[in-house]
DNA sequence: AGCCAGGGCAGGT
DNA sequence: ACCTGCCATGGC
């Protein structure tokens, strides 16, 4: 009754935790069959799902045995990581060196492009805790309903929902939406889902080069250049790219000592700096700014 | 009560 | 091309 399998890689650039906590991604949540101290979560990408782990060595992904092409490929395990982290670390820059050596788990997913989309729309003027409970109300509204039959989960194995269909989704009344929380955003999400069931392919813009790509996603209603960013870095792996919000703000003007203000230009600044790394040092430097941040909140 | 969160739009200069 | 007010929601 659906066989699984393992794929088990080096934990040094591919920790569980760094990979889902540092913000690219919204569908994780820990396993209810864990510890606290075994750490193991579940991770959701479009229709599909797998149980992931790291131990002191190693980190280990369970998935169907039919996705574990799917997950090698979405958790970007055929690059080479350590000319990256090499990269920063060497860069020059203090605090650039210190978000990568402790981000050096972290690896930048190969999210679904359409998903990534529809995500970060909601993400905009919004904090990550909601951003996913969100998500998970629309999932579990309109998403199909699957079963994954992890070792862990028993003979029935444990249910969950697929990220719902754009056609689904467009076939929602405008009450579904604002009653998932998702406030004035509600109908850029409606709007998108309406285009893309009235024939417009998000995954067919991949032949696009990164700078035609950004324009056209800019196109869309309730996507400006944050979002379309984020969707060209994590939904089509573009890493010339630098998604500016309030932290990576907060991470130019305190570490890199800028005087910019607008956002547009300080990507451009960082793009021109670190050329095909800068969504991976974008990432480093995310992740590193907001968990001091939350370490700082909670130590007080 | 006011500010903030992985911002963007519309309308005005 | 740049500036401003406004936009839902909930945690702190």
């Amino acid at each position: 009754m659906g066989k699984t399998v393992k794929i088990t890689f080096d934990k040094e650039y591919f920790d569980i935790k760094d990979t889902l906590y540092c913000g690219q991604l919204f569908r994780f949540r820990k396993a209810e069959t864990e510890s606290a101290a075994s750490g193991g979560h579940l991770v959701f990408s479009t229709d599909k799902c797998a149980f992931c782990f790291s131990d002191e060595k190693k980190t280990v992904v369970e998935c169907a045995e039919e996705d574990e092409e799917y997950f090698y490929d979405y958790f970007d395990l055929k690059r080479d990581y350590d000319k990256i982290v090499s990269a920063a670390e060497n860069s020059g820059v203090p605090a650039l060196k210190i978000a990568a050596s402790l981000g050096k788990g972290v690896r930048i997913l190969n999210q679904n492009p359409e998903e990534a989309l529809f995500s970060f729309i909601v993400s905009q003027n919004n904090n990550i805790p909601r951003i996913k409970v969100i998500i998970e109300k629309l999932c579990s509204g309109a998403g199909e309903e699957k079963i994954f039959y992890g070792e862990r989960f028993g003979e029935n194995g444990l249910k969950y929902r697929a990220f719902p269909s754009a056609a689904i989704l467009a076939q929602m009344p405008e009450s579904f939406f604002t009653g998932t929380g998702l406030g004035y955003r509600a109908r850029y999400i409606k709007g998108l889902a309406e285009k893309i069931a009235a024939g417009y392919s998000v995954s067919a813009l991949s032949g696009l080069n990164t700078e035609e790509l950004r324009k056209e996603l800019v196109s869309i209603k309730g996507v400006g250049a944050k979002v379309a960013d984020c969707a060209v870095l994590f939904g089509f792996h573009r890493a010339d790219c630098f998604p500016v919000d309030t932290w990576i703000e907060k991470v130019y003007k305190e570490d890199f000592g800028g005087a910019l203000t607008d956002r547009k230009k300080i990507s451009e600044y960082f793009v021109e700096r670190f050329g095909e790394n800068a969504g991976y040092f974008q990432q480093y430097l995310f992740y590193y700014k907001r968990s001091l941040e939350k370490e700082l909140a909670t130590k007080r």
